[in-house]
DNA sequence: ACAAATACCTATCACTTGATAGAATATAAC
DNA sequence: GTTATATTCTATCAAGTGATAGGTATTTGT
């Protein structure tokens, strides 16, 4: 079924891709257009996939005429790729903190127990990352679609937070199990546990429904923690 | 933001929808067309989102002209939604035997391990129909898309597959729990459970990765079932 | 055989899409 | 003030979209 395939990263080779650069000398008037662009599509493309999303839609919405997005950002593409780039930055800001602890425990050859509290803070982290700010809400969902139906920016959306996440996670859970390099188990483990998480997350509609919850606020955070933490404590526990 | 609202289910209301009817007396000779319109269509659906695929696509695989479509099923969300019903039947049909039995037990009041080993072979029989052909596959990343961006077909996929599976699941586990009423606790640990299932499913390139698996068979469904079985058989234990 | 219903086609419409051409305006440098 | 650069616009294109008009051929009931 030859279905459309999204040409990624062509660019480079062509003659002249007249992209505003991001910060040229001088001229800096411009930024501001380009940020309140940026702002709005993160914000469209959270909301819908990126052929549902359409460019006028954007430049609507930024108050700018159409051809202001192509002056910017080259192409539609290429607006896509920025925001996933803007994403990518704003995890890892907030993630850090918790991931650089954990990464040092592990470093420092902690032992089981505490290697099973710093993967709740992580996931804890995660989570109010996730449910926070409804901002935060649509970056997941561009994040979840994209690693679902691989698009332009699904290398660096994989390459620079699903993988780190579930490395860390999965070391994490090997520490608590103790086994030697029981790799594929614990990869399942970590799978299972971020997916959970993520249920919530990307599959928001379906769970508040389920929930019968109007909102994920932060008692319903709450309670989705205890179910994570429960899950995290039952690591290692054979029957 | 004004995204573009998808008109689900307006017809009724027209003065002559034209729509073939499914089987009509005589003139059968039609049906083999349109069965043949409906499985490219559920290939096609399967691999891209309503948007992206279209429907000259369709038409061209299935070897018919483009108005033929509209002679079946009246329109792209017609031929859309009859896809979704299809998908339903067949899901039906795969997971009936396994949740009439767990039903049953519940009504009986079966005892909490007896809840255990229900669950465990609901969440098999779930994990082989989807894992187990490419069909059941493409049907599956089918019905994860609509249920996380809510398209035409949403309402029947929620309320004829998704509410009814979480349903027993939770169900089952409040008896596993042996609490009286603990629909919230019971409710989370359900879709934390379906959420790990479809992590391999429909997001199944970004999990193939992770594992360093080129492909889901039998072996590494195993290695699958074994963790969410370790995560069933950790229901209800507590630290 | 013949009329009616069905099955399916070619040609075309009306509209949307992302992108470009090329000019007009604003800003900074000198 | 003049000039170069940056910014932003209007008008338009070329390709694709789903859908329809209106026909031709095929099958079926009688």
């Amino acid at each position: 079924m030859g279905m459309k395939r999204l040409s990624a990263t062509v660019r480079a080779t062509q003659k002249a891709p007249k992209v505003r650069a991001v910060a040229r000398a001088g001229y800096r008037r411009g930024e501001e257009t380009r940020q309140r662009i940026l702002d709005v599509a993160l914000r469209a493309f959270g909301e819908g996939s990126f052929q549902a999303v359409t460019t006028r839609q954007i430049s609507e919405a930024a108050d700018v005429s159409l051809p202001t997005l192509q002056y910017y950002f080259g192409s539609k593409e290429g607006l896509y790729l920025a925001c996933a780039k803007a994403i990518v930055e704003r995890y890892r800001s907030h993630t850090a903190g918790a991931a650089r602890k954990a990464a040092e425990a592990l470093k420092d050859g902690c032992a089981a127990e505490a290697a099973r509290s710093h993967l709740k803070a992580v996931i804890g982290a995660l989570a109010g990352l996730l449910v926070g700010s409804r901002q935060a809400e649509r970056w997941g969902q561009f994040v979840a679609r994209e690693l679902r139906d691989p698009g332009p920016a699904f290398e660096i959306l994989y390459s620079s937070l699903w993988r780190p996440g579930v490395e860390l996670t999965a070391r994490l859970i090997v520490r608590i199990l103790g086994s030697p390099e029981s790799d594929s188990a614990a990869r399942i483990q970590a799978l299972l546990l971020i997916s959970g998480l993520l249920a919530f997350q990307s599959g928001r509609s379906v769970s508040l429904r389920a929930m019968q919850w109007s909102t994920i606020g932060p008692e319903e955070l709450a309670v989705v923690l205890s179910g994570l933490d429960a899950q995290i404590d039952a690591i290692g526990w054979r029957k």
